[in-house]
RNA sequence: GGCGGCAUAGCCAAGCGGUAAGGCAGAGGACUGCAAAUCCUUUAUCCCCGGUUCGAAUCCGGGUGCCGCCUCCA
């Protein structure tokens, strides 16, 4: 079974074949550096996270790189409302990035370049395109002819005669087509500038993509991603600069993430509607925040509720819940079990655990179905359940079962960044007698019908982090996580 | 106006021609002194209308409604 992935310049799913054996180029866009991050930009680098993960279980040797655009002027605008340097801004931006990264499980790119430590690359690729005659200076401005590159409007699917250019921002007259883009931008009095063959000025809002991924990954990558709301104009024009330039194709599959959506509207900055990383990351852990993003089609729309975040937790919860209890199984054994209902659920989970490694490859392989991948993970979960209900008279292979379920669970949850989270700290030797005395203790009460105390100490150790559990014959404690 | 995409239970969400996964929430039940946890049961004219087919949520045609892009945006 081949890999498929969705090409948004094909508009189908196609096998996934590197251009060069089993290595895999990968470059998506990242954030420009002017606020602050929200679920959107979580979802994307998720995503991302995800293919880039699974392309490396899948054996490929992955070389992601993924940016930060740090001038523009977005940036340059927000640096002088907060009356701060330029670089203040986007460091501390790309330090709160990380960190919030971080506890969402999402792993380091290759690297993480800025916008600004390319001046010259970008400088250098405007140059090749005024010498092929697709870039033209015009008073300090430099604007890419998108006349001069027939193919322009294929990956956004825009017919440029249909492109209704100018029906919101007004036409920069110096262009010579409304079309035309900026590739290089005079600097206005008081702006950051580098100086150039045209004067002082800095990139336009698209070129230092295409520098970056050109320089660091080649002329052709394999895949370039990013949000879906970055096909036009920004991956379109990206298509243009490159391709004009290196007269070879930019990248073999454009893949593109679904926007985060709230109250009906894309999330989004420019709409003030966004429920912020900061915020979610107070109220839950990241890989709960991780779960939600995973829990639709990477391409659909993903809708946030105020209870999305609460109903991953829950669903989050079941499946530590079992991790916990089938590490728990271990020890005591019963005789071979000649139960029939027990021996049914045993091969019933038995035979779904030999089936979720091909499951989850394939729903993976589907274009990263990972809604599907995780269904399949959740009915092991189900089928664990009903056999661990059977409690204590499992047999030595019935609980080998239920171990191998679960390092299965951990394995597949890995490649999706999910369910690793370590166990608890350790107790020490003392605390654990501690805490044994006390159940003793509550114990007794309970037999003497003390409710009200054995209740008291049940929820003053819960409060501590220790959690009881009354079972029929016997009080189980356990450190909550 | 042009270009994409989506419409599946209370909510989220798979499904890609063979008779509706999974999660969350709710209700009822089992278990419990009460909890917690867990399990069981339970809710779908798959937006509408036609068509193709032995058979369609799935394919085709026509509607309707939403969303995104055409301006910076993940």
């Amino acid at each position: 079974m081949p890999l498929k992935v969705y090409n948004t310049l094909t508009r189908r799913k196609e096998e996934f074949i590197p251009l060069k054996d089993n290595e895999v180029r990968m470059y998506v866009c990242g954030v420009t550096l002017y606020d602050k991050l929200h679920l959107g930009h979580a979802r994307a680098a998720v995503v991302f996270d995800v293919i880039r993960r699974y392309l490396e279980h899948r054996g490929f040797k992955v070389n992601y790189v993924t940016n930060f655009t740090d001038v523009d002027d977005k940036v340059i605008n927000r640096a002088k409302s907060l009356g701060t340097p330029i670089f203040d801004l986007t460091g501390r931006l790309i330090e709160e990035y990380f960190q919030q990264m971080e506890p969402l499980g999402v792993r380091r790119a290759n690297d993480y370049p800025c916008a600004t430590e390319y001046i010259k690359e970008i400088i250098d690729l405007i140059k090749k395109l005024e010498r092929k005659n697709l870039a033209y200076a015009q008073d300090g401005d430099v604007f890419f002819r998108v006349r001069g590159f027939p193919s322009y409007g294929r990956l956004s699917g825009q017919d440029l005669k249909e492109l209704s250019v100018g029906a919101r921002v007004k036409v920069n007259e110096r262009k010579e087509d409304p079309l035309d883009f900026v590739v290089w931008k005079k600097a206005k009095e008081g702006e950051p500038f580098w100086d150039s063959p045209w004067g002082k000025g800095r990139p336009g809002w698209h070129i230092e993509c295409s520098a970056m991924a050109m320089n660091l990954l080649g002329e052709s990558i394999d895949i370039h991603g990013g949000g879906v709301d970055l096909i036009f104009p920004h991956h379109e024009n990206e298509i243009a600069q490159s391709e004009a330039a290196s007269g070879r194709r930019f990248a073999k599959y454009w893949i593109h993430n679904g926007l985060v959506k709230m109250k009906d509207q894309k999330m989004a900055k420019s709409t003030q509607n966004v429920f912020t990383l900061s915020q979610a990351l107070q109220d839950y852990d990241g890989e709960t925040i991780r779960f939600f993003l995973l829990s639709a089609h990477y391409r659909s729309p993903l809708d946030y509720h105020e209870s999305s975040l609460r109903e991953a937790k829950s669903s989050l919860e079941r499946v530590y819940n079992i991790l916990k209890r089938m590490k728990e199984i271990t020890g005591e054994q019963s005789q071979r079990t000649t139960d029939s209902n027990l021996r049914f659920l045993v091969e019933d989970l038995s035979s779904h655990l030999k089936k979720m490694r091909t499951r989850f490859i394939h729903d993976m392989d589907d274009d990263f179905n990972t809604p599907a991948a995780l269904s399949f993970i959740f009915e092991a979960v189900k089928k664990a359940n009903l056999l661990l209900r059977e409690g204590r008279s499992l047999d030595g292979s019935s609980q080998q079962v239920l171990l191998k379920t679960r390092e299965k669970i951990k394995n597949l949850g890995d490649i999706l960044g999910l369910f690793q989270k370590e166990e608890k700290k350790r107790l020490g030797e003392q605390e654990k007698k501690l805490i044994e005395i006390l159940v003793n203790i509550r114990e007794k009460l309970r037999e003497k019908k003390d409710w009200k105390l054995a209740d008291e100490i049940r929820k003053k150790l819960d409060e501590l982090g220790i959690e009881l559990e009354d079972k029929r014959a016997e009080t189980v404690w356990r450190t909550k996580s």
